[in-house]
DNA sequence: AAATATTTTTAGACAAACCTAAAAAATATT
DNA sequence: AATATTTTTTAGGTTTGTCTAAAAATATTT
């Protein structure tokens, strides 16, 4: 597989972040989410097209073709494992990592990504619950987050806690929530971001804007 | 600290290790070592210059100023540092950690570096055994390396054994030799690359390429 | 369907980092 | 000391990735 530069490799990945929101990603689109000036993307477009990264038809926008889909979920995979290194070995914050992981995903080297998902155990989940892809490029379809960000009604299992102490495992018994519960998101209440939710057949429970943002569920998109 | 490209990261690092031998580097020395043209070697002196990180008389040479010394520690704890953790926790071999560490060396998140530092437990010398320097840029002076590499009648004394097996402590007895034994190598034999070595008053003895590849030594510079 | 507004592309410029070929300076040889 | 050789610098050019300002295409209003 060649090599890409850092500039091609953050354009290739905004395009793969947008285009799963939309469907095709526009020239103003890609502007703003990198920083830059439209002249910069349709110089950079045309660049892309050349290598058979994207698809591109002036003025109608543009979305990656396989290739350019395999090249970004590498570069993802590489951000995902660093981030997920980095909080969990180096002790990081979640809201760290993603500037350090931004430079890091760039070192390409296949044989340090593959030793590094080795040694951390090929961890499924970045600390932001995204799922990582694999080195075949493989990604898990189903997304983790907290509760907060759960789209309502959305069935979805509760995947991970991420507080682990006496008085949150206490709550959670109570409420009768676990890794595996189903659960789905009826309403949220914007006055103080409490949410209720329906756990199977039992009438719907409400639980607070702290509690929701401990706990991760995975649902399919 | 401010911060520098890749490409002014590679010739600091290159000056610092070119002048430890010279005094003052030449910019043929440089252009061989970066496998760069001597034009491009000019250029770049001349901004290193403005940034005073060297100084460079034109036709005169150039060595780093006190500024350009402490970015090059700085360059050189990254890269020892991430060739420390590529052999010692993602288990690469000696001669693959180089390359690798040749990329990560230019991720210049300070906090990064001091965390992996902590993580890896402060290591003193990289897996070639060469000391890594402190977050405040100390570095120590003298030199690990294995007795092939000593120059010749230099005091040093043994740090370090890479084999431990049972045929090599034998071997090792018999010599008189271990962890903290002072020595000299009195004559290098280009045939087999054999050695001869003076421990204390004790008449010199010989010893082989193999087995002096796997004793390390430290001595002053 | 025209007129207007917005989006996108083109044209041309610039900085960084490299190059080749020619000129200038320093060094070595006779 | 004059000449020849080697080293270094300068001059000018290329590629990558960015920018501004003007032109062209598309979308929205009236
Ligand atoms: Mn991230
Ligand atoms: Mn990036
Ligand atoms: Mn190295
Ligand atoms: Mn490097």
């Amino acid at each position: 597989m060649l090599n890409y530069s850092t500039s091609e490799e953050n354009y290739i990945k905004a395009i793969f972040h947008l285009q799963h929101t939309d469907g095709t990603v526009t020239t103003n689109e890609l502007a703003a989410e990198l920083k830059t000036k439209p002249a910069s993307i349709t110089d950079m477009m045309k660049k892309l097209k050349t290598k058979k990264l994207v698809h591109y038809q002036a003025y109608h926008g543009f979305r990656l073709s396989p290739d350019g889909k395999k090249v970004a979920l590498g570069i993802i995979r590489r951000h995902r494992l660093w981030e997920y290194f980095l909080a969990e070995k180096l002790k990081f914050s979640w809201e760290e990592v993603h500037a350090v992981a931004e430079d890091l995903e760039h070192v390409s080297s296949k044989k340090l990504i593959d030793k590094l998902d080795e040694f951390l155990g090929f961890p499924r989940f970045d600390p932001h619950g995204d799922p990582i892809p694999d080195m075949h490029g493989r990604i898990e379809t189903s997304r983790q987050v907290c509760l907060q960000d759960l789209p309502l009604n959305k069935p979805a299992v509760v995947s991970h806690v991420s507080d682990q102490s006496n008085e949150m495992l206490e709550l959670l018994g109570h409420k009768k929530i676990g890794i595996g519960t189903r659960l789905e998101v009826k309403r949220k209440f914007n006055f103080d971001n409490s949410l209720e939710i329906k756990i199977r057949q039992q009438s719907p429970i409400n639980i607070s804007e702290q509690l929701s943002k401990n706990i991760f569920a995975k649902y399919d998109e």
